[in-house]
DNA sequence: TGGATATGATTTCCTAGTCAACTATTGTCC
DNA sequence: GGACAATAGTTGACTAGGAAATCATATCCA
């Protein structure tokens, strides 16, 4: 660990670009930023977009419930059904059996969107990763399946 | 478009997960989280540690071109400095012969600090892809780096 | 019945960014 | 030389989320 090079006076680090994460995240970050460029031109944030296809598919959901599911604060999903709401694009209604319950679903209007964003999100992975041969494809998306599935990994990745 | 069946009132989407970017997005977003939890034990934040790397090769660095490098904005910038340096770990200087530029340097304790984040990063980015196989490693790495450098990206990702 | 407890949702405070306005300094060019 | 443009950094208003306290409702059980 002995340095005689004046010139050089600290230590080398691993290179951050060893790390296959670093790769990852580069192009995972580079993806969603694409992506929220798109849905901004129709007025929606990525996690409302989430949001919205979850009740798309639920037709009326718990909002604890899709806490958990979206990793989550139930205060961030409060906070994001009060924006849904104000878009016209949800409305909260409060169980009739137990009060303490409510369940979000679509509007017609955000029943309506869910199909465009949809494409928007198709577009865009296209995008970035349409022109992969069908085996690079595969490939990648196994090996983050197997990571996923080796970590008990869980929670739709948010933002 | 007609849709006869009356218990399927709305049509199907492409599924989420058929997007390789949810599966990327799914594990980088593990993949930090992770690592911000180890980095949080030292007191330190992601984007913290992304500008202490730099620092560390840089020995000195212009707040502007950090901010063009990490794709953040000056104002982002100029606050990390603060924290960095209300926890002793960075120091601004004004240069001398143009007042308006500053630089940045890390104290001896943020020098001494960066070796041992980059510990964590190791250790984080061998929990999640140590496992593979060097094939599936250069692989998945090759797909990221063509990609990169297909579409010409630049930035180091931060958050 | 009614008080402790549990649970769902909201609210408040905090953090960490962006954006845009602002300050300070330097350079330009008449 | 001096007004004005350009550039670096800072600041303030705003946004989105987390953590924890709080509110509302329901359940349990003595």
């Amino acid at each position: 660990m002995t340095d005689p090079a004046p010139t050089a006076p600290q230590p080398v680090l691993p290179a951050l670009d060893s790390h296959l994460g670093y790769w990852l995240r580069f192009v995972s970050n580079q993806v969603s930023h694409a992506f929220s460029l798109k849905l901004e031109r129709r007025g929606v944030t990525v996690a409302e977009w989430v949001l919205l296809r979850e009740l798309f598919e639920q037709e009326a959901a718990v909002p604890s419930a899709l806490a958990d599911r979206l990793g989550m604060t139930r205060g961030a999903i409060s906070k994001l059904a009060d924006r849904l709401a104000a878009k016209g694009l949800a409305t909260r209604t409060t169980d009739k059996d137990d009060r303490r319950f409510q369940s979000l679903a679509l509007t017609p209007q955000g029943r309506a969107l869910v199909p465009e964003l949809a494409a928007l999100a198709d577009a865009n992975d296209a995008e970035f990763f349409g022109h992969l041969s069908a085996g690079e494809r595969t490939q990648v998306e196994a090996v983050m399946k197997a990571i996923v599935r080796r970590l008990g990994l869980r929670a739709v990745p948010v933002d």
